[in-house]
DNA sequence: TAAACCAATGCAAACGCTTGCACAAAATAA
DNA sequence: TTATTTTGTGCAAGCGTTTGCATTGGTTTA
C-alpha cells in the first residue's frame, strides 16, 4: 500500500497526499484541521494518514513555523525534592498544553548555566523556566535569548534583571514567620543556618530571620548567624561550633529542608534532646519532615504549585508574545511540629 | 554588520557566508570542522559566526540530518527519589555525550504511557529510556519506535518483548536478603507489602520472600503477603488488617522505600515499638531512612547507577546501530539499620 | 608539457512541513 | 444570463542545514 515513504523511511504527509491523488499541502491542511478543507477530504486524509501510521514529524514542523513547542527548563538539579516537584509540575501543565519540556541541570555551577543557554538557545525552545544556581550573580548569559524576546519565566531563584515573569515566595516573611514561631516558644538563643548569601533567597531568609530577633529585642550574636553551602560538611561544621559553645543556641532556624534533616541527626550525636534543648524548624519541607521522632517543623515551600504557575505563566507569555515582569507570590505554610513545641 | 539576517531574525549560516563572500555550504563544513576546508577559511569563519552571535539551528540541522541528538525519557513520576535520581543520572550522561533530554511522566497510568508514545515518536527521539508503569502489560505502543529501529533502554520496569538493552536490580534476590536479615534477628511472622503482582519487579520481590519463608521452613500465612498499589491509603489499609490480628506480624518486608517509611509511622500510632514489637525493612533506600530514629534497613536501589547505566547504553546503541538484548545487572546493597536489630 | 591528481570551494537538491497566492468550480447576487 | 463571491485545492517557495557532485586552480607525475 504505502509505496512512496521517503528516504528516511517514514511516512511522510507526501505518501497520503500520492495515496489519495491530492497536494501535500491539502493533507497539511486537513490533518491541522484548516477550515479551508472540506469535511469530506478531511475524512479520507484521517482515514489513510491512521492506516498508513502517520506520525507527524515535529522537527520539520518545527522548522517551518518556527516555533518548537519546546519548553527548556534549567534547574540546579533534580535530586531535590523541591526542584523535583516544581519540574513534574512544570512537566504537567506543559504536556497539557501540547509542550515537550527539554531538561538541564546546571549542578549549582554558574559555568554549567552558561553552557546550559548555549543549548537552549541551539536548540531554539519556545521559552524557558529558570531557577538559578546560587553562585550566578551576572545575567549576561540570558542575553541572547532575551534579544531575540523569548520569554524567560524565573522562579525561586530568580533575578529581576531579566525581564518576564517571577515565581517566587516570600523568603522573609517565611523566615520572619519560622523565627517567630521559635520565639513564641520560649527559645531565647536563636541561630539561623543560612545559605550563600549573595543569592537573594537566601539574603531573604537571613534577613527575616534577623528581623525577627530585632522585633523581639533579642540579641544576634555573630556566630550565630553562618552562611555556608548547606551540604553535608558544612552543615557538619556550623553544628560542630555551635556544640562546643558555653551558651549553646536553643533554637536553630535553618535554611535549606535537607540541612534542617540533617541537623537534627547531628544534634541527637551531642546528644541533645528535641525540642527540649534544641528546638528545629527548616525553611523548605519535605517528607521526612513529618515522618522523623520528632517530627520537624517547617515553612513549606510549595514546589509543585510554583512550577505549575511558571508553566502557566510562560505558556501565556509564548501565546501573548507579550513579556510581562509580574511577580506571582506562593503562599508558604507553617507547619508546626513536635521540633517547636518546648512545653509539649 | 550583520545584514542578511533571516526572517526569524536569527543569524544563520548564509549571514556568515555573505559576511565572507563565501558559500554556506563552506561555511557549514567549516563549522562542523570537515577536513575539506582550509584551516585559514575555518578561521575566519568561527571568527565571524562568534562576532555575529552564530548559535547552530538544531532544528534544521536534526531535519537535514535525520538525527535529533535528544534522548526521550518516559517514566512513572519524577517525585519519587528513586525515578529523579535515575532522571538526574540520565541527563549528566546525555549532556556529556552532546544530548538534549525530553521528558515526560506516565503517572503510573498506561493509557498515558501509550500517549507519551506517540510523542516521542513525532518528536523522532534518537532513542527512548523508558521505566513501565504499574499498568502495563502489553507493549504494543513501541511497535512503531521498535519498527522504525529506534533504540530503547528499560530500566528497573521493564518487559522483554521490547527489544533493547534492559538495566536491572535482582528483586528476587533483593527481597530474599531483605527476609532472610529479618529471620537472623529473630523475626518468626514476616509479612511483606507488595506491590502490584502482575508487575515483574513486584513479582520478583514476592517471590524472593517466599523462597526466604521457604528455605527456613517458616510459613507463610495468606494475609501475610498484600499486594495493592503502594500508597498511602493502601499501606494504612494494610497495617488496620495486619495490627487487627491476634498474631501480629513481628517483622514486615515492604516493597518500597516510601510505603516503609509510612509503615514506621502508622506502627508507632498503634503503640507497637521498633524495632521490639515489629522489625521493618524496605526495598528501596530514601535518604529518610536512615534520619528517622531508629533508622530504617532497606535494600538499595541505585538510582543515579541506573540511570546513568541506561544512558550509555541508549548511547552507544545509538551510535552503533546494534540493538542488543542485554541485560545489565546492577548490584543492590543491604543496609542494615536500627529497625531490624531485635537483640540491640 | 601534457596528463593526472588533489585540495578547497561552490552549486543545488534534499530533509518534511507550512502557507501565501493562484486558480477552478460551484454558489450566489445582480 | 452574466458578474461576483465563496469554497476547496494545488503550486511552489521557504524554514536553515547538510551533503553528493561538480568545478577550479594548483601541484605532482610521466
Amino acid at each position: 500500500m504505502a509505496k512512496g515513504t521517503s528516504k528516511s523511511g517514514e511516512i511522510t504527509i507526501n505518501d497520503i497526499a500520492k495515496e489519495l491523488n491530492i497536494a501535500a499541502s491539502t493533507v497539511s491542511r486537513a490533518l491541522n484541521n484548516s477550515t479551508k478543507i472540506s469535511e469530506a477530504t478531511k475524512q479520507k486524509v484521517r482515514k489513510v494518514a491512521e492506516e498508513l501510521g502517520y506520525e507527524i514529524n515535529l522537527v520539520a514542523s518545527s522548522l517551518s513555523k518556527n516555533k518548537t513547542n519546546l519548553i527548556g527548563v534549567v534547574i540546579p538539579n533534580i535530586n531535590s525534592q523541591f526542584f523535583a516537584h516544581a519540574l513534574s509540575g512544570i512537566q504537567e501543565e506543559a504536556k497539557a498544553a501540547g509542550y515537550n519540556v527539554i531538561i538541564s541541570q546546571t549542578n549549582e555551577s554558574y559555568e554549567q548555566e552558561v553552557e546550559v543557554m548555549k543549548v537552549m538557545n541551539s536548540a531554539r525552545v519556545d521559552g524557558l523556566i529558570v531557577s538559578l544556581t546560587m553562585e550566578t550573580k551576572s545575567t549576561d548569559h540570558f542575553n541572547a535569548l532575551v534579544r531575540k524576546s523569548v520569554p524567560i519565566v524565573m522562579f525561586d531563584r530568580v533575578n529581576f534583571s531579566v525581564p518576564g515573569p517571577k515565581i517566587v515566595v516570600d523568603n522573609y516573611e517565611a523566615s520572619f514567620k519560622a523565627t517567630q514561631h521559635l520565639i513564641g516558644n520560649g527559645c531565647k538563643r536563636i541561630a539561623h543556618l543560612a545559605g550563600n548569601l549573595s543569592c537573594k533567597v537566601f539574603e531573604d531568609r537571613a534577613e527575616g530571620f534577623k528581623e525577627a530577633l530585632n522585633k523581639n529585642i533579642l540579641p544576634l550574636l555573630p556566630q550565630f548567624l553562618l552562611a555556608c553551602d548547606l551540604n553535608e560538611k558544612d552543615t557538619r561544621e556550623a553544628m560542630k561550633l555551635w556544640m562546643s559553645l558555653d551558651e549553646r543556641p536553643d533554637g536553630i532556624v535553618v535554611a535549606s529542608a535537607s540541612s534542617g534533616l540533617m541537623i537534627a541527626s547531628i544534634a541527637r550525636s551531642y546528644g541533645v534532646t528535641i525540642p527540649g534543648d534544641l528546638a528545629i524548624i527548616s525553611l523548605g519541607n519535605e517528607r521526612c519532615n513529618e515522618l522523623m521522632i520528632p517530627s520537624i517543623s517547617a515553612v513549606d515551600m510549595p514546589g509543585s504549585e510554583m512550577g505549575k504557575a511558571a508553566a502557566i505563566n510562560l505558556i501565556e507569555t509564548i501565546k501573548t508574545g507579550h513579556i510581562e515582569d509580574r511577580i506571582i507570590l506562593k503562599p508558604i505554610q507553617l507547619l508546626m511540629r513536635n521540633s517547636t513545641f518546648k512545653m509539649a
